[in-house]
DNA sequence: AAGAGGCCCAACCGCATGCTG
DNA sequence: CCAGCATGCGGTTGGGCCTCT
């Protein structure tokens, strides 16, 4: 036996929903709410449509803080998060997301994101270049070099947050800090200085210092790290840039005319140099690196998780 | 100016899940 | 426990709009 259809097929409306459709829904559900049964509500209000197109229309347009137009970073970064952990759980990425429907976050995913995000992975060579077994990356400067860089940041991808402050007043925290490897090279201290063994990133975060500077100006090198840190802001800031300083000296990483947007620095654990192509090398790569995102972000992961499993 | 192709997004479809009797 | 039904969800589609040639 089949299913038996929602509504009369033959005598309901398809296709867009005209202004006065719109009203019609909106006062009626205004009035008398859903009821409960999206099912009885069309008759009931008057329209020539099927229940599932009414609930439709009223969750994705009609409904009210209903939020049109562009996605914000931090959306972004929310979406690209919540994406690499859970995958197209779309109502639940909406949940975060105030105003937002799935519908609208799965056409945003669809259209943009996914792209944005494929051709930061086409132009990773950036990175790639920067192909140490261990990094500092500092931040600073503008976002005019790599914009890429940002949204990467954002999701995680490539670059896991891995420090910052051992304790619980940053809004980013972990507990178990990782020891910088003696061979890690900073990218933003210029030419190959070298990490002293058994630093620690906690030593970094909290000591107004990353790595050993050794530009001759003292200008370039060295990264504060801001008090009351936000990590979130940080990364957005946050920029691969290359540039030189007076004695043309080259810096991949730098503060930009010595204006420090906020501080410290990003530990990046690059395995290889692979060429990612598809969607799914991205999720295989996001999952093989260590996500970690901040407080809020964790705790939601956290609740999602127990609920999956 | 106009046609082709691509992009975007609202809406639809069908399956999964939850609820109820 | 089961069947029937409503709702929720994610994938897909189609048409309007935009851009390019």
């Amino acid at each position: 036996m089949g299913r038996a259809p929602c509504c009369d097929k033959a005598n309901v409306k398809k296709g867009p929903w005209s202004p006065e459709e719109d009203a019609k829904l909106k006062e009626y559900i205004e009035k008398f709410g859903t009821g409960g049964n999206w099912i009885a509500l069309p008759q009931k209000a008057g329209l020539r449509r099927c229940g599932k197109s009414c609930r439709l229309r009223w969750l994705n347009y009609l409904r009210p803080n209903i939020k049109h137009g562009e996605f914000s970073d931090e959306e972004d970064r929310v979406i690209c998060s919540l994406y690499a952990n859970i995958g197209s759980r779309w109502s639940i990425i909406a949940a975060q997301l105030p105003g937002r429907t799935d519908n609208d976050i799965k056409n945003y995913w669809n259209t943009k994101l996914k792209k944005k995000l494929m051709g930061f992975v086409s132009s990773s060579h950036k990175i790639r270049l920067l192909n140490h077994q261990h990094q500092i990356i500092t931040n600073g400067y503008n976002n005019n070099y790599c914009p890429q860089i940002s949204l990467l940041q954002a999701s995680s991808l490539l670059i896991s947050s891995n420090y910052s402050n051992n304790n619980n007043t940053s809004p980013c925290y972990e507990t178990n800090i990782p020891t910088i490897p003696s061979s890690s090279t900073f990218l933003n201290t210029g030419a190959s200085a070298s990490c002293t063994s058994g630093i620690t990133a906690s030593t970094f975060q909290e000591s107004n210092f990353v790595g050993p500077a050794t530009s001759s100006d003292g200008s370039y090198g060295v990264s504060n790290c801001g008090e009351n840190l936000d990590f979130r802001n940080y990364m957005y800031n946050g920029v691969i840039g290359e540039e030189e300083d007076q004695n043309n000296s080259k810096f991949l990483i730098n503060e930009g005319g010595g204006k420090l947007i906020s501080g410290s620095g990003f530990y990046v654990e690059q395995q290889n140099a692979l060429d990612y192509s598809s969607l799914e090398e991205i999720k295989e790569l996001i999952s093989t690196n260590h996500i970690t995102t901040c407080n809020n972000n964790s705790l939601l992961l956290d609740e999602i998780k127990k609920k999956k499993s």
